[in-house]
DNA sequence: AACTATTTATAAGA
DNA sequence: TTCTTATAAATAGTT
């Protein structure tokens, strides 16, 4: 911006773009100082030159994390599930593999008490510790299987009656603290 | 910069330091723009002004993302793990929860197997579809049981006998081909 | 929001 | 490359 009107175009001389590029990048580091000084604002910059993966930032790596955790929060925050960065990715890979967990913690949980129920059904005595049983739970267990039964048997029969509902997957299966049908004590 | 000389302190006037944000945030964005396109390098702006968390956004935000991204990718490699920024975080996350995951489901087909054993034992056949269940694996856990209680019977007779291996927890049962003890086979 | 006196930034030359 | 300088651009204070 001297000696000629600048022309908005991108320099073809490597040199003279090389000079000017030095120029600005120190112009623009200053601009940056003055206005967060004056204004006392949270900026940062990351300034690219080509042929080298090291970018100039300013003021320091550790501040322009700083705000780049910030912006990088509050982006994905309002653009939901619509953006794929790294960020929202890895948040997706997080929730994809918490869901599965908990899916098998419960499935976990169920087959314990598929297999105490097991247990009572033909020895008829627990061998496990029953203190570590909530029995709330294993009641549940069996008003499922009789649910099951009754579904199957409604098949067989093809029959009218009324629907029963079930309450597979993740949630609220620990929620159930009695059954309906059946309700167990244990000596 | 003009009819006087700049003084570089915050400026502690509400009016006059948000009239001077405004200018010069456009100043810069400008400057931005033109280096990026007289030297065709990468940039990218973001300014945030107080009492407001939508920060001013410099090309646009998804080039911002892309050029941010580079950054915090970059900067994680060179930093390792000497740094807890976002992303490194949400990696931990990543990796206890995967973990997690792989400890449940070997302790799930484990309950599996048992349950399955147990019904062998004790009704002297298969309730669930033979084909689903891996029969070296039932294998392996019989040879697991039998370890369990060898052990307990030398605990109890205070007896020296060769030492049990155990294998529990995440890594490896499914390996098990053949447990050196049983073998089943079903008609 | 528009103006303008100045300061600041910088393109080209040395 | 660095320094210089003529000139363009930015902007502080004003209207």
């Amino acid at each position: 911006m001297a000696r000629k009107k600048l022309d908005l175009t991108y320099i073809t001389n490597d040199s003279k773009r090389k000079t000017t590029l030095k120029k600005r990048k120190i112009g623009l580091i200053k601009k940056m100082n003055e206005i967060s000084t004056l204004c006392g604002i949270e900026a940062c910059a990351i300034i690219y030159t080509p042929n080298d993966p090291q970018p100039e930032v300013w003021p320091s790596e550790l501040e322009v994390q700083r705000v780049l955790s910030k912006f990088m929060e509050m982006s994905e925050q309002k653009q939901s599930r619509k953006m794929l960065n790294q960020e929202s990715l890895l948040k997706q890979i997080i929730s994809k593999s918490q869901h599965q967990l908990t899916r098998q913690r419960n499935e976990n949980r169920k087959k314990e008490m598929t297999h105490l129920m097991f247990q009572y059904l033909s020895v008829g005595r627990v061998f496990d510790n029953p203190s570590l049983v909530d029995l709330n739970d294993l009641s549940w267990l069996i008003d499922q299987k009789l649910n099951e039964i009754k579904k199957k048997m409604t098949m067989i029969q093809i029959q009218e009656v009324a629907p029963v509902t079930e309450n597979e997957g993740e949630q609220g299966y620990m929620h159930h603290v009695q059954g309906p049908e059946s309700k167990i004590n244990i000596i």
